[in-house]
DNA sequence: AATGAATGAGTATTCATTCAT
DNA sequence: CATGAATGAATACTCATTCAT
């Protein structure tokens, strides 16, 4: 007897992840207000109130959708940025994971961009902390390229050009390695300069 | 004097740009499903049927909104352009003027960066019509440059960069000047020319 | 002065009939709770509000519908008996006539028979005094039948089966006139004798 | 004994019966439009929303009183034809049945006639089907009489006659077997013949 | 871990009606 | 006679959440 549970000792909260990648996918298309609990239960074929099991509140499930896709945004670049290189050469790796991730892989990603911290108010310090966290890597890479004026402005427009591709890319055009070779190479020769030879 | 220069020589004072007011100033700020038609009705003193009376649902009126958004840059970077000047002048000019508008003065402007077409699937389309409006614009000047290399995804990282500033942008730091000339001239020259003499 | 009223002396409340047709047919389509104000404004194309510079109330308007639809039943019923005949013969053409102004001619004899008047139960009494004064034609031609049992039943029935048709009623199969004349065989002779020579 | 007969075992007594009940009693006597879930919310102890655990809309709860309506009838009908008898006899007891639970016992009954198809526009073809299934019923038993002639215009003039008693039937007076009988004697000997020996 | 039922507040929208103009 | 604007209450329906089972 007791077959059930013997099979697979560690086996816990089975369905937990299922629940996150429905509303993650979710949130990522319509937004959060624009998703109920309702849609993800649905989507997962539970009931509403069964996601309590798994989560708290809404919420928190938004901070669990966050969490992650900061944490994939990251692990990717990390691992993008192994190879070494140059400064260049490494901003335009982590660039180009960035966009990967947020344009092809991972819904997570998309809703860390998507949603703002002031669409669930009574926990937008914690989602700023956590957006923090990925853009504190590109802080880094930009330090590292020691520029001669307002790192800071330059890392903002990077961000901008990057995140706001996810308003008008579509798959089959442009893919994110090009979109990553042009957005840095226009940042660091300028227009006027880009058909040079390096 | 007269002091009846309205063009419809309307009986009484509608409350309509009353209402519309108080929706882009809160879908601005909430988003548009974080925004009730309660709350509409509350900041302008009627009770949230009587919105019906000037528009036919709440999406008409986020159409209503967006369309006076896009109108509101259009007109504003217009005004900008007409001093005349060189590409890259007219260029930086067009860029403050879309985020003095976007950051300061207008909520309506906001609302056509803040509200994604897919937060309102029934009228996406319409959106993205009025959305392309504007963008349009920035093609032409883009145009102008006649760079050697892709306008196209030099248009998309401009604008990239400019409307980002809605999710960091905060009065008293860098001003919207600043930004865009910042901005452009980071884009023409690149970060390792930038320093150099014009 | 006063010359607006002097043009047309007797020009009064002209669009007060449009109104009434409108509300008439939508009535009879839709039934009293289904048919708003609204509706009825739009089919004659004025406002809402302007429907009370002719009725008083919704109720108002359905008393007047009402009235005129029991008054165009009992005009075609009697113009239908001045041909005279016996009292089979009369029977029938009133049938006729009847069903002729609730299947073909006029949607005010359909809201009689459609609306019931538990419907609008503050006239609940007022629309029931109506109906009977219809009724009260058929209590008349039965009575003149001289059937030796229960005329008041064979009255109801043939009411019933009457106005029935209504709710299975299309244009096209059997016309008035047929249905009228298998009514009356039908109750005068039973389905066992109709065959017969008369 | 065990009293727990239900072919769903279901967990605790679920409390959507009520909802129909106090459902098709408030259709029965108001109408469809004329009944809101706020009332049958209230007739049966609930908050209006908690109406949609058990009905995914008001119409859905049309549909589900309307085919309980129809099987009522079914089955009372059914069941008074078991006793056999030649097809005047069976007609007689079908429509003695059918006024039974139309007059009597079942408001569910009730909605069936009172409540027309053009009620509900979204989902009058499914109520037409629903009351096609119980009129089929009076059609086989029509075609049994095998009547020399429309026996197709005999049953729509039975079955307004019947269901037209909705409108006048007061208890007290004649009861649903006396005008049961009456109303089929009628149709086959006619007024004309009525009296005479069978 | 999940269900089914319910809550209570809230959603957008519609209603008949009023009234100054 | 008609409008445009507004009201206040009601409409069907959805929401995140709770909880006994």
């Amino acid at each position: 007897m007791s077959n059930k549970t013997a099979v697979r000792p560690g086996r816990q909260d089975s369905r937990r992840p299922l629940v996150e990648e429905a509303a993650a996918r979710l949130f990522a298309t319509h937004g959060f207000h624009g998703t109920s609990l309702r849609d993800i239960a649905r989507e997962v074929g539970m009931l509403p109130g069964s996601i309590y099991c798994h989560f708290a509140s809404k919420t928190d499930l938004l901070i669990a959708v966050y969490e992650a896709g900061v944490n994939r945004i990251l692990d990717r670049v990390e691992q993008a940025l192994e190879a070494g290189g140059g400064p260049w050469d490494r901003l335009e790796r982590a660039c180009r994971a960035h966009l990967e991730v947020l344009l092809e892989d991972s819904p997570y990603a998309k809703v860390v961009i998507r949603v703002l911290p002031g669409d669930a108010p009574e926990v937008a310090a914690e989602l700023t902390r956590l957006r923090d966290r990925y853009e504190a890597r590109f802080t880094a890479l930009v330090e590292d390229l020691a520029l001669k004026r307002d790192p800071a402005q330059f890392r903002l427009m990077l961000l901008g050009a990057l995140n706001w591709t996810q308003t008008w890319y579509r798959p089959g055009r442009a893919n994110p390695a090009e979109i990553a070779r042009h957005c840095v190479r226009l940042l660091r020769d300028g227009a006027l300069h880009e058909g040079e030879p390096a």
